[in-house]
DNA sequence: TTGAAAGCGCTAACAC
DNA sequence: GTGTTAGCGCTTTCAA
């Protein structure tokens, strides 16, 4: 690896001239222009990005942390921050917290000390306690998808009661009165405001909530699939639902996978209502009929006001995303 | 943010002591490690990463580059990675080309920047010559999916042109014969190669070749559905295939969602199958008969081989991944 | 077991 | 316009 020393000794010039001309910046003459530029490409020379930020005391590099970056909904929410951030002319680090809180706290740990400039964070695991802490230390530390009581203004998510309601809604209108539900077994804000939106919406309408109805897995294809297969277990043969509404898009494929093994048809025999929509939910067959969550709106909310946050700049009021329905094909009126 | 320098003085000790605390190095008197521990913990203080990597010459990172990590295959791939990558205590940075040469190219100047210590790319744009360049510059670099001629060491891919083969066979076992192809607008060897394996096994089977069969799309949900929608535009009523060949499962989930909006069932009208294996291929409705891309396996033979040439050790022999097909419900035999 | 000090590669005053 | 040089925060000899 030649450093910039090496560069500047052939191109005849000083190394604060070697960092002109690579940074673009200020008055170099044309001439040391070229012969820097010519070094640089007999070399093979990149400035290391370590010294840069050291010396510039900014890694100009923003931090994501999310549960793991293969799942649908986290690949479409990184996907959205590194949007904003490349056009923001940062970089992008992801770190992945695998529904673990050890692991949460090591990414997290991470990010800091490569001293980025901005912190998205994304945690399940981890307590309220130990994610306040955080808050604490860091004051441009932004969290998405969870609420912590006293930092409402750096906490980013949409309106997860109100979405899960317009999904119940749905299938109610549709002529559904036994619904099924299936939850995320982790129960941070989301999760149960999701849940209390899916039971106040029945009892709205007279249905009485019932327990035996609902069942965990985690927030992910596998538990989806799960989570149907012990509600398939426990209602056999099928006559105590006729719907089942999701916490998310992913569980949601995952239940209908194992609906489709187990020879049911969607909606004919069962209308399912997921949340996210992702790009995920178009694809499936039938299309799924969801709730708009705006991972982008949320991710460019996040990122401006860690932005903001690290400049020292006023905190604005908390933010919470608008959510709609959307309908497609996996709802319709039950059988008979 | 406060410094080792701040820790050393209110621990009273060296800046040395500090460093081998924090390090877990060497002997430390217990009294030492305890006075450094709380002086860190009272001032929230971390290493910084930067500079860590500047005094050690190592930034215990490895770079891997895709074309975008929402997309499925190279969500669980970037996945793959990482996972190989912490289990040796690195850290993973990601970059992302987008189909794209301008932003593959900053990608890759990008993660050499940071100085990784290993470096994987996906490159789809990029020409051949380009890509020698810096395959020459960096000695360390390593590609997937993609082979440069004279560098076939450095080069991991799976055995494209068997796998589309066996896809193929598993359609014509069926009884099909009018096979259609979906295929990937990159020209690069597996796409090459794919189609190649569509065209011999038909010629094999005395099926002519017929290239008004064959539509192109980018490698991607869309670029699925564009294809299918190009295909049945062109061959209304449908009566010239009975089946389709994709050159991936995300392709085919977009070819799937498009036959659905045309009211095509599958595979009663429309036999298909993928390439890749995701887990994608199993939520899809019916289940995707594919062929299973080993992209954990290719993963970690990437990653160790780039480890390797960083340290100088030799190159073992080309490594070409095995495939085989995976049967699922997307495949039966014509209809009449 | 500990500390002093010389770098790591770069940027950014400051002086010319 | 250009060069000199003092750091940036850390690790790592080398001596003590």
């Amino acid at each position: 690896m030649s450093t910039i020393r090496d560069v500047a000794r052939l191109a005849n010039v000083s190394v604060a001239t070697v960092s002109r001309v690579l940074n673009g910046s200020s008055k170099v003459s044309q001439k040391s222009k070229d012969a820097v530029l010519q070094a640089q490409k007999e070399l093979g020379f990149y400035l290391n990005a370590n010294a840069r930020a050291l010396a510039q005391r900014d890694s100009h590099t923003i931090g994501v942390v999310v549960s793991q970056i293969s799942d649908p909904y986290f690949g479409e929410a990184v996907q959205a921050c590194d949007d904003s951030i490349h056009e923001l002319g940062y970089n992008l680090l992801v770190g992945q917290g695998y529904h673990n809180a050890e692991r949460e706290k090591r990414a997290i740990d991470d990010l800091i000390s490569y001293q980025c400039r901005g912190l998205i964070v994304h945690a399940l695991a981890l307590s309220e306690k130990e994610l306040m802490a955080y808050m604490d230390t860091i004051p441009y530390m932004v969290m998405i998808n969870r609420v912590l009581p006293g930092y409402e203004s750096r906490c980013i998510n949409c309106d997860n009661y109100l979405g899960e309601c317009l999904a119940v809604e749905e299938l109610i209108a549709h002529g559904h009165t036994k619904i099924a539900y299936i939850n995320s077994s982790h129960t941070i804000e989301d999760t149960t405001e999701r849940l209390q939106g899916y039971c106040d919406t029945l009892e709205k309408h007279g249905i009485k909530y019932d327990p035996s109805l609902v069942f965990n897995g985690s927030p992910s294809l596998e538990g989806g699939s799960d989570a149907a297969a012990q509600l398939l277990a426990h209602h056999q043969p099928i006559k105590d639902f006729t719907a089942v509404a999701c916490y998310s898009d992913v569980m949601a494929a995952g239940l209908m996978a194992t609906l489709h093994q187990n020879k049911l048809r969607i909606p004919e025999d069962i209308s399912i209502t997921g949340f996210d929509n992702l790009f995920l939910s178009t694809c499936l067959i039938p299309t799924l009929t969801t709730v708009n969550n705006p991972v982008r709106q949320m991710a460019e909310e996040a990122l401006h006001r860690s932005l903001s946050l690290y400049e020292g700049k006023p905190i604005e009021a908390p933010h919470r995303a608008d959510v709609h329905l959307v309908r497609r094909d996996s709802v319709t009126a039950p059988k008979e």
